[in-house]
DNA sequence: GTCATCCATACTGCATACAGTATGGAGCGA
DNA sequence: TCGCTCCATACTGTATGCAGTATGGATGAC
């Protein structure tokens, strides 16, 4: 890290450091905090699809005022756990299963094509990079280790394709289709397919052949038959 | 509309009419419409890129307080308009060609497979329907009318058959996109490509066979080409 | 003249206050 | 018993107040 490179030159030739380098723990801003605590509220099911979200209860509940609450909730509106009656306030979204459908479905296009993109930029770095979180999650696939840790590097090598892809709009947007995802993961589906590894063993070697067309491909395969395995409850 | 039915019959016989079918002029709250106002001083180029846009002045400005003009900028934030700097408050943001190119890019495959959806959910009205703005805005385009109108008339054309597709996950998504897409056309692209009608009638006819995966290919082509002839300044 | 330090300023982030409105139930009449 | 009206309540939407911090220029040291 250039950080700490510099800190082992002699006093005096700091010069080298650069902003935000040596960085301080800056605790997020209150807002961020709410935000953060309310989506675990809602995607843990402690607060219920449908429900109420006063802004005083909320606020004092978590020990701030009204204000950081509200600027949370209207951020979660815009991710889509919560819903806006105007004059009425914040209401947990209640999500239905065709809802859960377009949300996989527009993520299985996004991921496919940040595949395809990864293909035609990666670097050798970025196969190693690749490698290593397939190896990881093989074998734990293999020793049927604990659910989080599978469902975790799952998500670790599709984000890292994401991220070879490298377009930025694209991944902004999985970012939030992955959470909404993660949701309804945990609510409405009552049945996931588990990760294909030997799924990931392909497009990896798609990735490392730098075939985009087939990657691409594969990883639209890979989305769209894990979708067709979901069960959805309700709709 | 049943609301006007339900006003031709008897009085009395108001029991039909059900919640919102008259509505009444409901002002926007303060924060949308103060958001809509500065979404179009940045877009008609009044907010230039990297301009530090104060809660204070924006308020007075606007003639209300400052709460509605905070709640406003985060969600412009959202949106990619203005960039929000912890303690230092929103500027507007600053596109780069690669942002745009990466937004017109998501925006192809979006609207690429909503054209295939339609391809496969369109009915006879929906057919006839875009029938009806394609002949407007063929038209429209041999008679070399107002360039704003041409521009409204090809977006028209392209919601109509995202509507038609009916994914709302991705109609949400894309109707961000293309207001990031207008604010990009307006400033930093030189030259735009002349919105073909012969491709849309291409695609038209496509969607009326019900040729889903012709459908998709042509409004991938016809984006992704169009997008090749925008020039980028910077970068 | 150059550089570091200090401080006045401006503005954000959060808290509180106030006014207006949606809602559910009590009360009243048929 | 049923339905309408009216009102108390609770909560949102907006405004204002206050404390803390980032910033840029003035000031002083070298």
């Amino acid at each position: 890290m250039a950080a700490s490179d510099s800190l082992d030159a002699p006093a005096g030739t700091a010069g080298q450091l650069s902003r935000g380098d040596i960085p301080v723990m800056r605790r997020a801003s209150l807002r961020e905090q709410v935000r953060q605590a309310v989506e675990e509220l809602i995607v843990f099911g402690k607060l219920a699809p449908g429900e109420h979200l006063a802004e005083e209860s909320l606020a004092e509940l978590l020990g701030v005022s009204r204000q950081p609450v509200r600027e949370a909730l209207q951020s979660l509106s815009v991710a889509g756990f919560v819903d806006l009656r105007a004059g009425r306030g914040a209401f947990v979204h209640e999500p239905t299963a065709r809802e859960a459908r377009e949300v996989f479905h527009v993520r299985a296009l996004l991921e496919s094509d940040s595949c395809r993109l990864a293909a035609q930029n990666v670097d050798d770095d970025g196969v190693r990079r690749l490698e290593a979180i397939y190896t990881q999650g093989h074998e734990a696939s293999q020793r049927n280790e604990d659910p989080r840790r599978l469902i975790e590097l799952n998500r670790a090598f599709h984000r890292a394709i994401t991220e070879i892809g490298a377009n930025r709009v694209s991944l902004a947007l999985l970012a939030d289709l992955e959470r909404r995802a993660g949701w309804y993961l945990a609510t409405i589906i009552t049945n996931r397919a588990p990760s294909s590894w030997a799924e990931h063993r392909a497009i990896l070697d798609a990735i490392a052949a730098r075939d985009a067309d087939l990657a691409g491909d594969l990883m639209l395969n890979h989305i769209d038959h894990s979708r067709e395995l979901l069960e959805f409850t309700g709709q």
